[in-house]
DNA sequence: GGGGGCTATGGGGGG
DNA sequence: CATAGCCCCC
């Protein structure tokens, strides 16, 4: 364990070694940058400091996951006792115990972009305003960007800039939207993604009763990955909490700005620069060798990402040899690509024995993967998509979220709205914008207006109907576990019965959705393994409610491991694979044709182009079609400009890859989408559940030996953690990964005396 | 007020 | 191509 530093380079270990004051890492692609991060946690803890004392913030929860991981193995499981996930996941966190201090319901709900956008609709109709000027995403980025510059709306009713730039855009009235868009979230109890961060701000920089210096407290260590891709708001929030008398500002940012590729939602690089000016002091790490990939790759990103005007000097550079040459695909249309693309991956695990999972496709827009997904399945290799149309996403999930969210906070005007008349219960659209009318008068949610609303007799009852079941939800939620209100919700709102009269395919897998949905909950519920990056909550519905609203990524599928990624290049940042496909390299594609015209948006679509390509190890194969279907019709793009920008040198012949055709006729091995929650598992019980007795968990001791549910007969290896919450390391011989971290506050383990 | 069918419109990346 | 919104009829 003494000897973790050796495994490390002389920047690398400097960068690990360095624990106090501000410190920056400019880390390039593949250079060890997550190894450094964990490596200096580990180093923090082992110098005596908490665990808990320790904020890092990531891009994604799997980051945050796997970097726990990484340090319990270094250190043991204390390790998972930092804090550590996403900005947005670690201040809801926090807002969930103090939003009542800034004016908002501690069970607050989260507005999806979708709410938002649904209110904007709203409030443009309520002003008889042109839809077509006031185009909601128009205006939702507008007040995003307000929101993450800290631009009240008064502030920014006040600022000329502002305004002029509106009433250019055929927008005059923003001002107003916004004003009344901040008004309607408050009054529903709820918060944007932008408001997580903002009322976070808020929160801090409006202290009352002291609540700044108590997370100042807190968090005596500050760590942030990918600081390239954080906005104003982001930094301002930090500085608040490592800028204080007598504070040893121990911050450390690690970034690369060639990596920046989030400027589309106000990320901005200027945060590291700035940052280097806000801290006088800091000490400076450059990573720039290389372990990932092997040198025709690693020159050909270097040569790339010189085309770009700004940024910090740096090469990356390899010791791991020359490598194969980078592969291109020339296909006539996107169907004969993404064929070629399974062909080519048929023949790469027979001549070179890679498994699936080192294999990537990486495309420009989530719209592509459908075809790649056709082919892989006639070829039989099992394959993930990851992101895209997420299973919460889906209509029927969305209504029984609706469902749920409403009973834990029936102020959500966005949830009421979309389940007010649904199942069709005979209030219709005209009740229902009477009432909203009624609500925006009197300033309260449309909750609160109904019971001052006068309507027919008909319509009264229909009315009282509808309250009284949620009523009943809330009453129920509060004596019962959240798998059993979900499941008496879905039965008693009416949802279920909807969908049964639908015996379509579709009708039966949006069904389904629901028992993934509702073994979700009860997953949730039951889980009383310490997961590293997983946030840990009440286990109640409002938990429940606020881990799924910022889900960035889902539980590795125990089941099967092995299959081909397809994603997005923006989800592929921070991973790496020994074999990437990066296609659809077409102009008004890759780049996008929203950026072709804007240099600084082209710029970044060649740092998404160096993220891509730096995903991987041994080969890269580039592909692009002449013609495709876009939007239904077909078009025809030229080759991408950033093919030109890689020196022939690198580049194999093209080569052609003949058909293997379909190779079996067996039933296609298929994973589910990520995001889909498998249908429920029947795992074989190793425990009779009719027998079991759970004890209380305080007498859990080491040594013991136990039964868990689930995981069968264990035996308690050791014991961590404060008197609330005590983890034990328990150690499973019936199962695989034998290892298991629990928490004894959620447990159900039944003592065996019998050993 | 509900529901079916048609037309018009937009279409990126993600917490 | 997918979906939102509209019109029309019940």
């Amino acid at each position: 364990m003494s000897n973790y530093l050796d495994e490390l380079n002389d920047i690398q270990r400097q960068a690990v070694t360095t624990l106090e004051g501000p410190v920056m890492v400019i880390a390039g692609p593949g250079s060890g940058k997550t190894r450094v991060l964990s490596y200096r946690i580990a180093h923090l803890i082992q110098s005596g400091v908490a665990p808990w004392q320790i904020l890092t913030l990531t891009f994604t929860n799997k980051a945050a996951r796997e970097m726990k991981e990484r340090i319990s193995t270094l250190i043991g499981s204390h390790a998972m006792r930092v804090w550590a996930g996403t900005f947005h996941s670690i201040f809801a966190r926090i807002l969930r115990s103090e939003a009542d201090k800034i004016g908002y319901p501690n069970d607050f709900s989260i507005y999806d972009s979708t709410d938002s956008k649904n209110l904007i609709k709203q409030i443009v109709k309520d002003l008889n305003l042109d839809k077509n000027n006031y185009n909601p995403n128009a205006v939702l980025s507008r007040i995003s960007q307000s929101k993450s510059n800290l631009v009240t709306p008064k502030v920014y009713a006040q600022t000329e800039a502002y305004t002029d730039y509106d009433k250019m855009s055929k927008r005059p009235m923003l001002h107003v939207i916004y004003q009344r868009y901040v008004n309607r979230c408050q009054k529903a109890g709820a918060m944007d993604f932008d408001d997580l961060l903002m009322l976070m701000y808020r929160l801090l920089a409006e202290n009352k009763d002291g609540v700044r210096a108590k997370y100042q407290q807190a968090f005596r260590y500050l760590l942030v990955d990918e600081f390239q891709d954080t906005n104003f708001l982001q930094y301002e929030i930090l500085k608040l909490l490592v800028n204080y008398e007598d504070s040893a500002n121990n911050f450390c940012i690690v970034g690369d700005d060639a990596q920046s590729i989030y400027s589309f939602r106000g990320a901005t690089i200027k945060n590291i620069l700035q940052f280097q000016k806000d801290y006088p002091t800091v000490q400076v790490f450059k990573l720039e060798q290389n372990y990932r990939s092997t040198h025709h790759i690693v020159e050909a990103a270097n040569e790339v990402i010189t085309k770009n005007k700004r940024q910090i000097p740096k090469k990356i550079w390899t010791e791991s040899g020359d490598g194969e040459r980078i592969r291109i695909i020339r296909a006539l249309n996107d169907t004969e690509e993404a064929r070629r693309v399974a062909d080519s991956i048929v023949e790469m695990k027979n001549r070179s024995h890679f498994a699936n999972i080192d294999i990537a496709i990486l495309y420009r827009t989530n719209a592509q993967s459908r075809i790649f997904e056709e082919f892989l399945r006639r070829y039989n290799l099992p394959y993930r998509v990851f992101g895209g149309l997420s299973f919460y996403q889906r209509k029927e999930v969305k209504d029984v979220l609706a469902y749920l969210r409403l009973t834990v906070n029936p102020n959500d005007d966005e949830a009421l709205k979309r389940v007010i008349n649904y199942p069709k219960r005979g209030i219709g659209a005209t009740t229902i914008s009477k009432i909203v009318a009624l609500a925006n008068d009197n300033d309260v949610s449309i909750w609160d207006a109904i019971p001052y609303f006068k309507a027919t007799k008909r319509t009264q009852s229909l009315l009282d109907n509808f309250v009284e079941k949620i009523k009943q939800f809330t009453i129920k939620s509060k004596k019962d576990t959240p798998y059993r209100t979900a499941e008496y919700i879905v039965k008693q709102s009416g949802v279920l019965s909807d969908l049964r009269k639908d015996n379509t395919i579709e009708g039966l897998s949006r069904i389904e959705n629901i028992e993934s949905l509702l073994s979700g909950v009860q997953l949730f519920e039951e889980n009383d393994e310490l997961m590293a990056g997983e946030e840990i909550v009440e286990k109640n519905l409002a938990g429940y409610l606020q881990n799924i609203a910022l889900i960035t990524d889902q539980d590795e599928d125990k089941e099967e491991k092995d299959y081909v990624s397809l994603m997005s290049v923006h989800a592929a940042k921070g991973l790496e694979y020994k074999s990437i496909f990066v296609v659809g390299m077409e102009e008004n594609l890759f780049p996008s044709y929203m950026s072709v015209s804007d240099p600084d948006q082209l710029e970044e679509e060649r740092r998404l182009f160096y993220v891509a390509i730096t995903r991987a190890e041994q080969i890269l194969t580039l592909t692009y079609a002449t013609s495709r279907y876009q939007y239904g019709q077909m078009r025809f793009n030229d080759p991408s400009r950033f093919l030109e920008e890689i020196g022939v040198q690198h580049f194999d012949k093209p080569m052609e890859i003949r058909s293997k055709g379909i190779s079996s006729f067996s039933e296609p091995k298929v994973l589910g989408k990520l995001g889909t929650l498998k249908p429920k598992k029947e795992y074989i019980a190793l425990v009779d559940p009719a027998s079991f007795k759970p004890s209380a968990p305080h007498l859990i001791k080491q040594g013991m030996y136990i039964l868990h549910k689930k995981f069968g007969k264990g035996h308690v290896e050791s014991i961590e953690g404060s008197d609330h919450n005590k983890v034990a390391t328990i150690h499973f011989a019936q199962i695989d990964n034998p290892s298991r971290k629990i928490m004894l506050k959620f447990a159900k383990l039944q003592i065996l005396d019998d050993e």
